[in-house]
DNA sequence: ACAGTAACACTAACCGTTAGTTTTTTGGAA
DNA sequence: TTCCAAAAAACTAACGGTTAGTGTTACTGT
């Protein structure tokens, strides 16, 4: 079987490391839009095509815990305790990612997200694809047993609200508030819940 | 004067028209990526700059209603009959706008989108600016007494209906749905509602 | 030791987009 | 009518992200 053991992949890991901390310091350094990709290829000392078969766009050099993001949601959800309540487990997560967001070493990264256009529609982007991923989660539990669309509905208002507050002034409260939106409409999508009322 | 008489303004509409249809054409006839903008400019009989005098992108030659749309939204909340609830409204405003996207004339048109990457992308952009401009227009009105957030939450979630209903396989059904979830949202957020819990 | 393959390099181009400059068209005044 | 200022459009030439095609090197399993 081709089951390769340690060093190819070590070198190729480090690679693509070494591309990503240069992309990195040259973006925060001389700002995103100043920096091409040739001047990254170069300052990594690899080759352009090098580059792109490690990261499918420059973008994505700045997004490297878009799958970390992703799965931590998806856990969150399928690791709840038995009995443990799907909103609240969500709010506890999504305030954990955003206070990683606004901590003091993450800021200077999202304040050059925020002021390039291309960034901020490849985070858009990428917030489709968690809000999808999160739905297929929840839509996974047996014990909730709401819609499909009601799950796919509840994953997007989440990831909204990772969005929203992200930005806001106070994010903690923020999440806050708009936490006790989303158990509004989960508890409004509640099929049993309706026919009692 | 400097208000100019028709002709030139006339004119100008034409070619940026022309370029529209010829575009919109020419996607449809052989797909969105195997057409260059070098094809549409030539096709068009303009040049390549006068194109992008017209329009800021490729992927904006696609979404032309991209400005009623907005205005649209923000219409329906400025528009209400005095005492007509802020959800309702936006539920038709929606509703109408999804089977606009749905009816037999647009749908090739949305189908290309949804094949295109690209134009999903800038689809997410747009929806961000709308989700933004609609905020702002709840947050005008003085009869809905709710915090910034709540009215910047509850404009994404609106513009998150329109998204998923308009990909679903029952639009109609769908809009009902999330709009139940949305009223739920509404009401959590009222906080004088919360009080008296 | 050897063969196959994964990682990487190099060249050259494609495509969307923009800056700089010049030509044509148009509306209004002399 | 004639002429001028400004708007619209054209032309040229490039820039920057991205990819295809083609080798070359280095590692892995036999």
């Amino acid at each position: 079987m081709t089951v390769p053991t340690g060093r190819r992949e070590r070198k190729k890991a480090a690679t693509r490391q070494k591309i990503a901390d240069t992309a990195l310091r040259l973006f925060l350094e001389r700002g995103y839009d100043a920096v091409g990709i040739r001047d990254v290829a170069a300052e990594a000392d690899v080759a352009v095509t090098t580059l792109f078969a490690h990261f499918t766009s420059k973008e994505a050099l700045v997004f490297e815990q878009d799958h970390d993001f992703e799965q931590r949601l998806a856990h969150a959800v399928s690791a709840r305790e038995p009995g443990e309540p799907l909103i609240p487990a969500l709010r506890h997560e999504i305030l954990a990612l955003v206070r990683h967001c606004t901590a003091e070493g993450s800021a200077p990264i999202w304040r050059m997200i925020d002021a390039s256009p291309a960034l901020r529609q490849y985070e858009e982007t990428m917030r489709l694809r968690h809000a999808e991923s999160l739905a297929e989660a929840i839509a996974a539990d047996p014990d909730l047993d709401r819609t499909a669309m009601a799950c796919r509905t509840i994953a997007r208002f989440v990831i909204d609200a990772h969005s929203l507050a992200r930005e806001a002034a106070d994010p903690d409260a923020a999440v806050d508030e708009i936490f006790r939106m989303i158990e509004g409409a989960w508890d409004a999508a509640d099929v049993r819940a309706a026919a009692n009322s």
